[in-house]
DNA sequence: CCTGAAAATGTAATCGTTTACATTCCCGAG
DNA sequence: CTCGGGAATGTAAACGATTACATTTTCAGG
């Protein structure tokens, strides 16, 4: 490999102008440049990161840690955060931590000396509490929960469940079944609360019997949206906590011969891609995701060009109704 | 930050040492082992990864670059890297490369000193030129296109697809269409290959009019859905590059009226999760994306291990035929 | 108690950059 | 022609680890 010292050599000049050179230093000849840069070229010169980052204490990186990375959530957050990463230079170091408290710790330790800044998306509360041990001025942007003294994005879950509960209420429906998201997660949790404000607010009593937990796969809102069948009187709606198990639910209530939305609305939540193709096309609430991404990479990287004086904030981005076919009738 | 110093000083003893301990060197005292421990977890110290690697000639990340970055494709592909990865004790470092050769270079230079390994899914033919110029010794394994003297990991496009014919044809289609992916994309040539092979195959001449391109979205898939509806005499399969056309397809043909499989039967290649649900639910050809992603980390991480003396080996990853209602009757 | 080899620890060079500071160069003003 | 001062370049000290090699300690065997 060749390094900064064999380009100077051969280019019979110092190794602080090597570097001037490739760091767009005004302090260099035209000329000099030129001749700097003939040579890198042949000798396929180019800089050792970690040598680089070593003595300049900025390695151009920034740590995207995540609960898992199965689904289009993730995929479509990496996107967006890599577009504004990578416009602005940067790399993307990815990690998906199982969700416990201890690989999240590792994780991030294991990160240390290796990017300027984090992004962590916590899903359980308090999740950040790993982060807390880093040296305060590091920066980390935390996705979904939100912590004293830390910069952070969320989404409006609490309201966007709300709405479609209200939605829902609005198309004549009384008896709503909510299939709920894990115990411990953050989303999850909001999304039941808005779900029950809405009843609250219209004057419906709760029905514990038609609260049915899964873990936002499309294979738990299958099986959920079987015991919601079973209920008496049966619930006329299903909201469901993400579209994935809204996708699953359709499914179980196509082999059980139930139409939709005639005889059961059903709602889901996140939008993906593939919502607007199941059948019938899926109501939902639609966040960004992408832009949610990208909007946390924006963030992280001011804090980590500002480094010192950077007041954190919160943020909360909402998300918009979509109503398709699957709630349309009452 | 607390560094190695700081650590040796408190705990009474060398740097070596320390560098010893937190790499279970079996060269120090089980006492002193203990001591520095306990000292580095009061300061809170961690190795600074940039030096180590500096020095160590090792980063324990390996790059994983792609095209894009958007469906579920690449999601799924990362997430079979990192789970390799991340057990053996390697990072992830994520990039797209907007698929034109320049910026493939790029970042393949910017990786330098960053990463271990690096994983190359070049979808152009071709693309993995700007990786020569790599010290050959370097591990590289490409994903898709193969190249002299490099690992490399594809999928039997042109068999899935060839197969995926022939079942159609065997359900008593003659008229096929084909939706085509990108021009220049290497997976959408083989896939075409294997649409040509069956035909011929099969004595069916081809008509040019049935072959449509799109660019792998689910939107390009519509509209050559349409295109193809005013073919005649009218096609009545379509064999679309992937699901996400085919997924546009069945969309185009809902709108029209036209009821699949009946009056056109629709077969797609990837088997993405959604395939299962739609109306009625896609025939594919699966291949096991993630699983496919873990192959290549286990390989590259081989030859990372290996260095020397590795020899490059081509492999190839078939898939399997997934027949679901929408090519169900003749 | 001595000896010497093995075990434990220490010293210092090294990895490839950046960058503060020192040096040299160049050129216009006097 | 000399001088001064900015511009261009060079020198060498970091950065924080790893690791040959040197040194000290330990301890079994005589």
């Amino acid at each position: 490999m060749t390094t900064i010292k064999d380009v100077a050599r051969a280019a019979g000049v110092s190794v602080a102008t090597v570097s001037r050179v490739h760091n767009e230093s005004p302090l260099v000849t035209e000329a000099t440049r030129r001749r700097v840069r003939k040579v890198a070229v042949r000798l396929g010169y180019s800089p050792h990161a970690a040598a680089r980052s070593l003595s300049s204490k900025k390695t151009n990186v920034i740590g995207v840690l995540l609960p898992d990375l199965y689904g289009e959530f993730y995929s479509e957050l990496i996107r967006g955060v890599d577009q504004c990463a990578q416009q602005r230079g940067f790399h993307l170091l990815v990690a998906s931590s199982h969700n416990e408290r201890a690989e999240i710790a590792a994780a991030v330790q294991s990160m240390r000396g290796r990017v300027d800044g984090l992004i962590v998306m916590s899903p359980a509360p308090g999740a950040h509490r790993p982060v807390k041990d880093l040296p305060a001025t590091f920066p980390v942007l935390l996705l979904g929960a939100a912590g004293a003294g830390f910069d952070s994005i969320a989404i409006a879950n609490e309201a966007g469940a709300r709405e479609m509960v209200q939605h829902l209420i609005a198309k004549g429906h009384r008896r709503i079944a909510m299939i709920l998201g894990p115990r411990e997660n953050q989303d999850a949790a909001e999304r039941f609360e808005g779900y029950q404000g809405a009843l609250a607010e219209a004057g419906i009593e709760e029905d514990a019997a038609l609260h049915v937990t899964g873990d936002f796969t499309d294979t738990s809102g299958y099986h959920a949206a079987r015991a919601i069948l079973n209920t008496s009187p049966r619930a006329t709606a299903i909201f469901a906590g993400n579209d994935a198990m809204a996708v699953g639910a359709l499914g179980a209530l196509r082999e059980a011969g139930v139409r939709v939305p005639e005889d059961m609305a059903v709602a889901g939540f996140d939008d993906i891609p593939m919502s607007r193709y199941t059948h019938p096309p899926l109501s939902t609430v639609r966040v960004d995701i992408a832009a949610l991404g990208e909007r946390a990479a924006v963030r992280l990287l001011e804090a980590v060009a500002n480094h010192r004086r950077h007041r954190a904030r919160r943020e909360v981005v909402p998300g918009q109704l979509i109503i398709r076919a699957s709630t349309d009738s009452p």
